[in-house]
DNA sequence: ATGAAAGCGCTAACAT
DNA sequence: ATGTTAGCGCTTTCAT
């Protein structure tokens, strides 16, 4: 049977009071009383009980953590990965996380989080776009939230971010340092800020080093980053411009589906074009040839944000923090010196 | 403020226990009380204090998911359908899902799911293969749990299980049927049930067609069923037999791997090798040629879980049931019939 | 430094 | 059919 505080305070022969305060550090015990307690409670192998505390303490203990269908169930381990590094914090913080995922046409009608309307979380993540009307209900509830590689429209929460800006740089730098001068940019949903940062990028990189921009070298009409969009958005590119030598992909699902079109179509990579990537999801070594991208540090973000919200829970005063993630160029085989033709 | 259920007797002009009885429809109450409470519930928006209710109680109203990083993260989403099956059935019980990921290689000394070590579950689903020694250690808290395609050692617990061999005669018979008899398997893990089933189900496919099984047309001594040990697989396969005419690969991940070889190598699928694969992953649309393959119904699977577990803890006793989800051969593009040399 | 006791929001046994 | 109340396991104020 489960222990409860009054098999330990009886094992120690003291209040209930008193084991309470050791657990808690909440009162100066004398060490030897401490030990005592500890010693039972390790004896009885004693746990508190969560609905217990969280009862008398009106918390939940609990952290909602939301992201659309398609960024869950997507091919690439990106938002997962965050996911795991949120959990990873929450253990040491002693939360729950309660992960639901919402369908990406979220509209009015749809009925919110279970866990908001059933007041079960104390705070909430949001990771990836999610749409605009969610933002405004869930924001009504007045709980502290974080978000995770995007930005809301209002500006309300601490931000967890890429630093996607720098990313394009180093990622085109890196491009225009092997010599390239007809470099690509494959992107999508370019409302996203991140995705949008990451062309931003690009062009002042190729400002920098006074190379035009040109637009018929920027594709982002697809809707969605994803494998598909970028095989054929290459392909439509490919059709009009012959003399492209290397292809910036806004993120490694779309460089995956270049990458298909290039093998599929006998250009030799990087020996006839040159191929970079972002995010460094694990897919990328296992391609051929492994792909050069810039790796975001997923893992990271997802503590940084449990972090930030713990703190804000804490503190019970939301500090507008905005953590902006390093990025790191990482060199594969994708890319390469230019060759004269 | 949250209300309380003070407040909504308040309101409804009743005592506190009248309106818990119509919450939980566990005495009689005439219908012009009930529907005064029901308003006054509605015009608070009052939701009942999960603490509250789970102190007294004694449940804690959760479910506890395990499965092992390298499953949680892996490429194709199919532990993460599942996961989402579970969760969607879990929204019609009132359960909410606590995920946590373990380490494959976990070893006596790791501490257990901290779920399960503070008492903040009710039961526990269990997807995938996971290590002997946990096994072990969670049966020893009692709780009913649910094992998702996984068989553990000791026969414990109710099973949703994949129909493996099922399949595996399906999809070798699909090959037969289009006039295929130097039919490969390539597999991994081999001790997994699910994947040594499927072995099973080719091998008496090929029996029932009075065809040889040839030991030299098995590879199944990789660890990981993935697409890199399918690309291998198959690599050292053809090295040493050339009139392969069609591969079954034990899982969509390994058929991917099979494909990018295959594509690397000239070979073109289906009109020089034909490959059926497994699971039925989103992925495999995105290919070229789309992969014909066997469907497993993940969400489904998920969702059978949760409805087993609920009964368990609901009937307090634990149904020794095992639930054996059908599948379906799905013919897209990377198959056909033989052709003469 | 420690203990007694009130009370968090709810369920259910018992009373009316 | 409805109300009164003890008690679930804990925290915290107030005494000692």
């Amino acid at each position: 049977m489960k222990s409860t505080i009054k098999d330990v305070a009886k094992e120690a022969g003291v209040s209930i009071a008193t084991v309470s305060f050791v657990i808690n550090n909440s009162k100066h015990i004398s060490s030897e009383t401490k030990n005592r307690v500890l010693k039972a409670i390790k004896s009885l192998n004693y746990h508190p009980s969560k609905s217990a505390v969280n009862l008398v303490s009106g918390k939940t203990g609990n952290i909602g953590f939301i992201l659309t269908d398609d960024h869950f169930l997507r091919t690439e381990p990106f938002y997962t990965s965050i996911f795991l590094g949120t959990e990873f914090e929450a253990r040491n913080a002693g939360y729950y996380i309660l992960l639901t995922s919402i369908n990406p046409d979220f509209n009015k009608n749809d009925p919110l989080p279970r866990f908001i309307l059933n007041n079960s979380v104390d705070g909430i993540i949001v990771a990836g776009k999610i749409p605009a009307n969610l933002i405004d209900r869930i924001s009504s509830y007045n709980l502290p939230t974080v978000y995770i590689d995007y930005i809301p429209t209002k500006n309300c929460c601490p931000l967890v971010l890429i630093d996607n800006l720098q990313g394009g740089l180093m990622a085109t730098n890196h491009l225009i340092e092997l010599g390239h001068t007809n470099i690509a940019f494959i992107g999508a949903d370019i409302e996203h800020p991140s995705l949008s940062d990451r062309l931003k990028g690009y062009k002042q990189a190729l400002e920098n080093a006074k190379i035009q921009i040109k637009n018929n070298l920027i594709v982002t009409n697809s809707k969605y980053p994803d494998r598909v969009s970028g095989y054929n958005s290459i392909k439509s590119l490919l059709s009009k411009n012959k003399n492209v030598t290397a292809v910036f992909a806004c993120n490694d699902a779309m460089a995956i589906g270049v990458l298909n079109y290039l093998n599929d179509n006998d250009y030799k990579v990087p020996k006839d074009i040159s191929l970079i990537g972002f995010d460094d999801v694990e897919a990328d070594l296992m391609l051929n040839p492994p792909l050069t991208t810039i790796r975001v540090p997923k893992i990271e973000m997802g503590i940084e944000a449990m972090k930030l919200l713990v703190n804000t829970l804490k503190n019970k005063k939301s500090l507008l923090n905005k953590i902006l993630v390093p990025v790191e160029l990482i060199e594969r085989e994708s890319t390469s010196t230019i060759r004269k033709k």
